[in-house]
DNA sequence: ACCTATAATGCAAGCGTTTCAAGAAAAAAA
DNA sequence: TTTTTTTCTTGAAACGCTTGCATTATAGGT
C-alpha cells in the first residue's frame, strides 16, 4: 500500500507553510485589500506551491453563503424551460453562482418537496418555473427567507417577484392579427387553462379582441390540451368540425402538431387555415410552412430573472416587484 | 423593529428541547436504528414542533458527503444532452442526490474551470457530458479523486468511465440499409471531425460498409460542418454537386435542414434523396416527410450513467470500465 | 440477586472556513 | 525621539453537524 497518506490541504496547512496565520490566508484567497503585498505574494506563492483549493463547503458553513442558487424547473427537455434555464445559468456563473436544477414536472408534490431540499441545501436564492403557483407554495416561500423569483411565470396574488412578458397583449395583437385577415373563426389552443397563464391571461386577450371586434366568444373554439406535439396533431378532425378558419396556438410543439395534422388532412396552410404560435422556437422554422409565432425573449427572461435574483441576494432595494420584457411578432408562412 | 430574533434552530436547540444529546438527535435525523423507539418519538415530536430542518452544508462538511453531484454539460437547450440531463436528474433525485448542471459550450477553458468549481463545491461525483476528451481534461479528472463517469461520450483512451452505445455498428447499420436500396454514393454528415464520434467512430463504420460492398470511399461526400439546423439547410447544392443520393447524418437538427433543404429546392424524398438521422429526437417526427433514424436511449444512457456513478461513488468494484446501451433503426418516410 | 452481553446514550473532537476583538508593526505627526 | 494614527496580523470563537469511543441502561442468564 501506498505510504503516502495524501493529506488535504487546507487553510491551516497553507498558513503554517507560509509562516502567517489562518485568518491571513483566508483575507488573500477572498480578496481582501487589507494584506502587505509582500505578505500577499508569499502566501500566493505557497497556495501555488501546495495546490490549494478553499473547501466551497466550509466556507459556506462559516459564511452562511453557498453562491449557489436553486433552479425549479418542469422539464428541461423543453426547449421552452431549456432556454431560460440557459439564460439563467449564464449570468448566474457571470455572478460566480453555480445552479442546481432540479425538475418538477409541475407536479405540486414534488415542487413543494425539491423546494425543501433547496432550502435544506442552504441556496442563497431560488428560480422558480412553474405552471401554477399554489398557495401552499406561496406559503412556503413566504416562510423561507430565501429570495425567490418567479421565470417566465406570473403570481397572480402579486406577492412574489417575477419576469414575463405581457401574455395579455402578446396574444391580442396575434389575434387581431388574425382577425385583419377576415377570420371569424378563430380557434384558441392551449395547455391546461389551470395554469393561469393559458386560462386567465391568454384567454382573456383572446376575449378582449373578440369583443372589440364584435364576434361572439363561442366555447367551442376553445380547446384545451396538453403541451405534446401528439395532441396538436389530433385535433384537426375537431378543428375543421368547429369550422374554425385559423388558430393561436399557446406552445410551439403544440402548434407544429396542429399544423401537420392539417396539412396531412389535406388542408392547405395559410389559404384554408392559419395558426400562430407563441414561443418562437427553432421549432417554428423547421416545420413547414414556417410558423408565424409571437416572439418572447425567453433566454432574457431567464438571464433577467438571475440577474434580479442576485440584486435581492445582495439587499439592494427594488421599486418593482415584476419585470415585463418585451415581446414581438414574427410572420412566417402559416399565416397571411 | 421587530423584537423576536428569529434564531435558527439548530441540531443543538432540538437536543436541549428534547432533554437528549446532540449525538442522539443526528441518530434519529439520519435514521441510525441505534435509538430507542421512545427516544426516536420524543426527538421526531420536537423536531416536528420546532420544524427543524438540517442544515446540509453542515452536514456536509462533518460527513464530507454533499449529496449533490456536477453535471457538465455543452448547452442544455440542445435536445440531446437534456435528454441525457433529465435521466439523470431523475436517477439522481431516486438516490437523494441533487444535480449541479453547468454548461461548457464544449468549450474546453470553460470545461477545465467549470470542473474545477465543482470540484471545490465538493461535489461526490461529476458526469461529463462532452464532444472530445483532451488529455488536459483527462489528467484532471485523474488527480480529482472524485468519481467520474462519461454520459454518451467516449474516451479513446480508455481511462475514463462511460456508457454509450456503439456508433461504429449503428452507422453500419445505417449506411448498410442505404446500400440496400441501391444507393451508390452516400454523403456522410457530420459536425466537427475533432469529435472522435464523429471523426473516428461513426466515419469509421462509414468507411467500413462501403469497404464491404466494394464502394469507393469519396472524401467529397465526407461534408464536415456544426450542429445548425441552417447548417444542414444550405447544404443541399454541395450535396447535388457531388451527386449525392443519399446521407447518413450524425444530428438530428442538422439532418432535418439537409431535408428541409433538398425539399425546398424541389428534390422528391425519398424517391430522389434518402437520409437517415442519429438521434430520433421528436424533431424526427415533427418534419415532413418524418426522419428515419438511428435510436439511441438518450433518457437511459443518463439514468445509467448516473446509475453508475451512485456505484462508483459507494465504492462498489465494477468489472467494466464502459457501458455499452443497444441501439436501433426506425424506418419513416426519409428512406425507402 | 449477580454478572454479562447488548442496546442506548452522551462526550467531545473534529470538518475547513470566516470573522471580530485585540495586539503588533509600520507610518505619520509632533 | 516619542506619541498618534493607521495598517497588518493574529488568536480563537463560531458555523451546525457527524462519529468514534466511553459510559450507562436494559435485558437475559443462572
Amino acid at each position: 500500500m501506498d505510504s503516502r497518506e495524501e493529506k488535504t490541504v487546507t487553510i491551516s496547512t497553507v498558513a503554517k507553510e507560509a509562516g502567517v496565520s489562518m485568518a491571513t490566508v483566508s483575507r488573500v484567497v477572498n480578496g481582501n485589500p487589507n494584506v502587505k503585498p509582500a505578505t500577499r505574494k508569499k502566501v500566493l506563492e505557497v497556495i501555488d506551491r501546495l495546490d490549494y483549493r478553499p473547501n466551497a463547503v466550509a466556507q459556506g458553513l462559516a459564511s452562511k453563503k453557498t453562491t449557489t442558487v436553486g433552479v425549479i424547473i418542469p422539464d428541461v427537455t423543453n426547449v421552452y424551460f431549456s432556454s431560460l434555464a440557459r439564460g439563467i445559468d449564464d449570468v448566474a456563473t457571470m455572478y460566480k453562482y453555480n445552479i442546481i436544477l432540479a425538475n418538477s414536472d409541475g407536479n405540486h408534490q414534488k415542487e413543494i418537496q425539491v423546494l425543501n431540499t433547496l432550502l435544506a441545501k442552504q441556496v442563497d436564492g431560488i428560480i422558480f418555473m412553474g405552471h401554477n403557483l399554489t398557495d401552499e407554495l406561496r406559503a412556503q416561500f413566504k416562510r423561507a427567507k430565501t429570495p425567490i423569483v418567479l421565470a417566465g411565470s406570473v403570481d397572480q396574488k402579486d406577492e412574489v417577484e417575477s419576469v414575463h412578458i405581457n401574455y395579455v397583449e402578446a396574444v391580442e395583437s396575434a389575434v387581431t392579427n388574425l382577425i385583419n385577415h377576415g377570420n371569424k373563426r378563430i380557434a384558441f389552443i392551449s395547455g391546461p387553462l389551470s395554469d393561469p397563464i393559458n386560462g386567465e391571461y391568454r384567454l382573456k386577450g383572446y376575449k378582449n379582441v373578440l369583443a372589440k371586434n364584435g364576434i361572439d366568444y363561442d366555447p367551442n373554439l376553445v380547446f384545451e390540451t396538453d403541451y405534446r406535439y401528439r395532441s396538436g396533431e389530433v385535433l384537426w378532425p375537431a378543428l375543421a368540425s368547429a369550422h374554425a378558419t385559423a388558430a393561436f396556438v399557446a406552445d410551439d410543439e403544440l402548434a407544429a402538431g396542429v399544423l401537420n395534422g392539417a396539412r396531412d388532412a389535406g388542408a392547405k396552410i395559410p389559404e384554408e387555415f392559419e395558426v400562430i404560435t407563441s414561443n418562437n422556437s427553432k421549432l417554428t422554422e423547421i416545420v413547414r410552412p414556417q410558423l408565424s409565432s409571437i416572439t418572447q425573449p425567453l433566454y432574457d427572461i431567464g438571464a433577467v430573472s438571475m440577474r434580479f435574483l442576485t440584486k435581492m441576494m445582495n439587499k439592494e432595494e427594488s421599486t418593482q416587484k415584476t419585470i415585463e420584457l418585451p415581446y414581438g411578432f414574427i410572420k412566417r408562412g402559416s399565416s397571411k
